[in-house]
RNA sequence: UGGGGCGUAGCCAAGCGGUAAGGCAUCGGCCUUUGGAGCCGACACGCGCAGGUUCGAAUCCUGCCGCCCCAGCCA
């Protein structure tokens, strides 16, 4: 690529790059690649990922593959590859035509075997899993060379070929590199490249018996795909060492490893396995849970591609193992969805307000802003009668003194409407409130000179009688603690679960919101922002899901 | 105790020998018909610790300490 800027906001992978067009070893040239197992559905932390090999492509005027890594057959399934490129494209990113399995190049990666095997650089072993094991050495101590080592190149290669026929059975053999079985990296101790395994493959069928292993086919793929950079996770440092003897014994172009720190979120797990666990056990509704940190659970709870792409802005990219806040995630959703986000008002704990100087039967329209960050946006209108719902926190029969809200005689603006008084309050034989009884200052509706009188509070409010009833879920963290892995004796993550993790109930909301498109986002207004659930949905009878709460300084006042 | 990494604020993260960017969080104030948003301000005499080199060190050297990863025919 001609003239690649050099960009501006860097980090340790943009100055390797640079330095490597300095000296022109990839002659300019940037081309990386995001290579998922397709055995799980992909998290924040692959979006993290996600966006630093296809944003670093970009930069640089390159280019991204999308690979799957698909060499293990038992885990992986098409469904999973399906779900991973919806994903990547949600996140707006676009791998064109190079959508790349790591299946596709099984011969290639068995006619290079070949070449290793001829060069004297591999061998057929017969040991068992257990027997490997234990000639590997430990860490301190040197492993000890199979006895299967010296075997002459004729017969590797045809003991291979006959591997690859399928007279033997799985598990008896497998083909190992020659590397160096008292190297102090145990990746070199003459590792594992192919295994037999009679399994159907969901691309391949039942074209092989056996199969290439990570550390021999991810290499050889960013070679043959012309990778410059191929991009991974901080474990797999230990492995360049045999990502380049690899390389280097074929000959073949040779690509630059860089590992960095993966993401880690408090109260968020985000291994596949424990995913996976929630899934399969029921704990959570499905991969796409609005409480999962699954791409397609963000989506579902309601964070938008850009707010998930500059919360991977945000966290940076070192080799530190760190766990981000999730304050920033939330933060990043707020600052998309305040910009973007219709505001619109539902009450989702009602108590019944009567206006008793306001005129029976008679419904007034009120204009309402749709997004005050947003002029084009523009406004709509909701109605306003002699029946009402307000939210029951938001009046205190014996309030504190920062309690800005509405309380016996005191007055309360209703917004987009009057300010209003609360004359009486109505409670039931057990003495709980049911009722308030308010009279309105019909000068000071919203544009009104009156209206500009200086009262304590705004309140949301909704119409009694026009009001439509919405289900509403709320979310809280999935795990009560930061660290969801910080258990007691004996005890598994699961432990750590927030009971409280999902509460639904029924809400009032403004009748503007009947026909809410699924997958659209609102703010209620002093609430929180909430997004229309894409399951459960239909028109007529809403279904949102609270994305994010706004954010609260009386609640964090209140709990001083 | 072999090898590979990493230590800068509560959480991230720049810095690359010339005297500690930025973001989140937190705390003040202003403004506000969302206790939202916005705006202004505060927030490391200090860069894991101890020595050394230098006119000058978070940056270079030495030695310690702490944390993470590796003994799958998983990726």
């Amino acid at each position: 690529m001609a003239n690649p800027e050099t960009p501006v906001q860097t980090n340790f992978v943009k100055q390797i790059i640079n330095e490597h067009n300095k000296t022109g070893r990839f002659a300019n040239r940037v081309h990386t690649r995001f290579p998922p197992e397709p055995n799980g559905y992909l998290h924040i932390g692959h979006a993290k990922s996600i966006c630093l090999n296809f944003g670093i492509a970009q930069e640089y005027g390159g280019q991204c593959n999308l690979r799957f890594d698909d060499t293990n057959p038992v885990k992986e399934d098409v469904e999973y590859v399906d779900s991973i490129k919806e994903d990547i494209r949600w996140l707006g990113f676009d791998w064109e035509d190079r959508e790349y399995y790591a299946s596709d190049y099984f011969e290639t990666l068995y006619e290079y075997a070949l070449t290793l095997i001829r060069d004297g650089k591999a061998f057929v072993c017969e040991l068992t899993a257990e027997e490997i094991r234990q000639y590997r050495g430990t860490l301190t101590e040197p492993g000890k060379n199979s006895p299967y080592r010296d075997r002459s190149v004729e017969e590797n290669l045809d003991l291979f070929q006959r591997m690859r026929s399928g007279e033997f059975p799985d598990g008896s053999r497998t083909l190992r590199a020659k590397v160096d079985m008292a190297s102090p990296n145990l990746n070199m101790r003459d590792p594992v490249m192919y295994r037999i395994l009679r399994a159907h493959h969901h691309r391949t069928g039942d074209a092989w018996c056996i199969y290439p292993t990570y550390d021999w086919a991810h290499g050889q793929s960013d070679s043959i795909e012309g990778i410059t950079h191929s991009i991974c996770t901080l474990e797999f440092e230990d492995h360049r060492p045999l990502y380049d003897w690899y390389v280097d014994q074929l000959g073949i172009h040779h690509p630059q490893q860089i590992e960095f720190a993966r993401l880690n979120v408090t109260y968020l797990v985000m291994s596949k396995r424990k995913l996976l666990r929630l899934v399969q056990e029921g704990i959570v509704d499905g991969w796409d849970d609005p409480r999962m940190p699954t791409i397609s659970g963000l989506r579902r709870r309601g964070f938008t591609p850009a707010s998930v792409r500059d919360f991977a802005e945000r966290v940076g990219v070192a080799k530190k193992e760190s766990t981000i806040d999730m304050a920033l995630l939330e933060h990043c959703v707020r600052e998309d969805l305040n910009a973007h986000a219709w505001r619109v008002m539902g009450v989702l704990d009602p108590l019944k307000v009567v206006i008793t100087n306001f005129p029976e039967g008679e419904t007034e329209q009120l204009e309402a802003v749709n997004n005050p960050e947003d002029e084009s946006s523009g406004v709509r209108s909701v109605p306003f009668t002699r029946e009402l719902y307000i939210e029951r926190e938001d009046f205190m029969e014996d309030p504190p003194g920062k309690f800005f809200r509405l309380a016996p005689g005191r007055e309360v603006r209703l917004r987009y409407a009057y300010i209003i008084k609360c004359e009486e309050v109505i409670k039931d034989a057990d003495g709980s409130i049911t009722e308030l009884r308010c009279t309105y200052d019909a000068e000071t509706r919203s544009g009104m000179p009156q209206a500009n009188r200086k009262v304590k509070g705004t309140l949301h409010w909704v119409s009694a009688t026009e009001a439509i009833e919405a289900e509403v879920r709320l979310y809280d963290q999935l795990f009560s603690k930061e660290d969801p892995g910080d258990t007691d004796e004996g005890l598994d993550f699961l432990s750590n679960l927030n009971p409280d993790s999902l509460q639904v109930i029924r809400a009032m909301v403004e009748p503007s919101l009947a026909e809410a498109m699924p997958g659209k986002h609102f703010q209620f207004e002093r609430k929180g922002y909430f997004t229309v659930d894409t399951r459960y949905s239909k028109p007529g009878t809403p279904v949102f899901n609270r994305t994010v709460t706004l954010r609260d300084t009386w609640a964090k006042v209140n709990k001083q």
